[in-house]
DNA sequence: TTTTTTTATGCAGACGTTTGCGGTATCGAT
DNA sequence: ATCGATACCGCAAACGTCTGCATAAAAAAA
């Protein structure tokens, strides 16, 4: 597409300069006439002159563009850290490409590739499900390219990660039910291989363990999806299967609570009054529920935030990345409402 | 970020023949031995060549990105539309890169600018509220730059739109109200200059009048904001001030009627016996609280692919503007579910 | 052998910027 | 009159790729 936008060679022309000049001007640079500024400038604004961004890229081996590599852009959580990420990077001026992988790998190592030669400053990712070899971060963290991790975070040295206090959140969700005085908590927990996941479930591990009540793993079940649907079948089958019938879920995620909630209304029995249930991620329509679902909020938007500051600090090299080795940890709050409340 | 990643000219001197000649070689332009093609593609490989994006666009003037212009992310539908986006950019070997406005025109207005100072090959968009003049997409559009804009469409001519098909969803919508038996129905409407709102308003009314029903306007309540706070003030002012008082919302959007759903309920009334609600949208939570909301399903998905499949084709020209000046219009689906059975 | 054709490659310039290094006036000082 | 300074400005190369044109060598035809 052939826009014909005025380029600095045509103001040189108009202006009988040479391009240096006309480069030198529009930047301010010592060594030009005010006189051939001003004409420079004037002229620039005539013709609605912008740099071509390309151009300069080429030029300077950088693009003032962020990858950001999700694995769905249609889940609440994540749209809110996108939207915490697009934030800071405009007003700091730089551009977002966005892909999501579906949790699968292939997909993120394509993404990754194709932000590579798109001469990218740096990534922000948030990897899928699928990958345990992060052998294609691995790579460019070596040769020192700025990447990011947020939420999910890998299990390698030397990573620059932030994520959300999974494990407190967890354990004041765990203690929340227990003061309330449920004893039989199920954790309705996700994939195993994911670090959020294990620190939830060490929360309601550790928080049982606390009050004394003993630890049953039979009690934790996975749920690989995280949809409703998933939430509400695997719930049914316990309510059927288990002797010893559970009174809360505590889950790890939204999504698969009011899963358990449908499907513990559906056997008949009452929320909060037979069974507590608390969620993970407090989306929005936790509020608007039936009873209202209690959940413990994990700030998206401040996530997006800090982790595009940072990333940005390292690309401008404001800072170096051992200041964040350790993971940046942002505080959950459990909101209780009344799906926990007898 | 210097990542010194191998370029045509590394591999010519390697191999001592020309970098022309390596391009030739690497897309099997005639002319080449096979025994140079041979070499040269094994060295590519083995250097883990990748062709600079940047360069090539810089070369073509063009760069393979297309620009998605959003109002929010956090959004369900929204979040919808771009998962069908990237998803078909994604396939077709394009890259996205996302802005969202926060419904301010000053942001649409830079965000295109700087869409456009990176050569990007054409831009979807949904406009802000705010937007109501649009010289800004208007001068593009005149020099043949691609843009489809979907669901807020403008009132422009020689536009290529993607939408819902809202009048009849709202039609629908307003009807099986009707034939519930529902009569005194208001409408908690969108902002009047979006075209969205306004098809809605008018399927609601048409509704009406071919049932018989008088069209009150004064039932007719603008919510500029469609948050569930803003459905909820204002239905309960509704509740207090209407000498006659409602038997039915019909909603712009399910946060509006999850609004009055709770304000109906706060006021002590019964959905769906004493009241009946329909919202549009369908957001995830529809069938998560209590009554379950029915709601207009808005293809959100399909409406991302196909205004990206469209674009692609201008960007490509294998389609031409032309084909494509009567708005595609999807079809929305009505689901009934509790809120509005009696 | 000479000429023509074919085959295989290289040169150079372009895309739009930036920037190190020189170059040419101009001017004041010697 | 010569010499340095100083102030302005241009040349050219570079970022990595593509491509029209020329060219050289080899093969085929005369």
């Amino acid at each position: 597409m052939k826009l014909e936008q005025a380029t600095i060679k045509d103001i040189a022309r108009e202006l009988n300069v040479s391009s240096s000049t006309v480069s030198r001007a529009l930047k301010d640079y010592p060594g030009i006439s005010d006189e051939t500024k001003r004409k420079v400038k004037e002229l620039a604004e005539k013709m609605n002159y912008r740099p071509n961004a390309i151009a300069l890229s080429l030029r300077k081996s950088r693009s003032f563009t962020i990858g950001v590599i999700i694995p769905e852009v249609v889940h609440f959580f994540f749209s809110t850290v996108i939207s915490g990420i697009e934030e800071v990077a405009y007003s700091r001026g730089y551009k977002v490409i966005l892909t999501q992988t579906n949790e699968m790998i292939a997909r993120e190592k394509s993404s990754v590739q194709t932000m590579m030669d798109n001469q990218i400053d740096g990534i922000l990712v948030s990897f899928s499900k699928e990958t345990t070899d992060f052998d294609h971060f691995k790579n460019l963290l070596d040769k020192g390219f700025p990447i990011v991790f947020f939420d999910r975070i890998p299990n390698i040295e030397n990573t620059v990660n932030v994520v959300v206090d999974d494990y407190s959140g967890a354990y004041e969700a765990t203690k929340h039910l227990l003061q309330q005085g449920y004893r039989r908590i199920v954790h309705l927990a996700g994939p195993s291989n994911l670090k959020i996941a294990q620190e939830r479930h060490r929360g309601y591990r550790n928080a049982l363990q606390d009050h004394g009540i003993d630890y049953n793993p039979q009690w934790v079940v996975e749920c690989t999806q995280g949809t409703d649907d998933e939430g509400q079948k695997i719930t049914a089958e316990i309510l059927r299967t288990f002797s010893e019938t559970p009174d809360a879920f505590f889950a790890n995620n939204d999504m698969a609570a009011v899963g358990a909630m449908l499907a513990c209304k559906a056997a008949g029995m009452r929320v909060p009054e037979d069974i507590g249930i608390v969620g993970f991620s407090n989306w929005q329509f936790c509020s608007m529920i039936d009873p209202t679902l209690s959940s413990v909020a994990q700030p998206g938007f401040k996530m997006g935030a800090t982790a595009t500051e940072i990333l940005l600090d390292l690309v401008e090299k404001k800072k170096s990345s051992e200041e964040f080795l350790d993971s940046v940890m942002l505080d959950t709050e459990l909101l209780v409402r009344k799906s926990s409340v007898r």
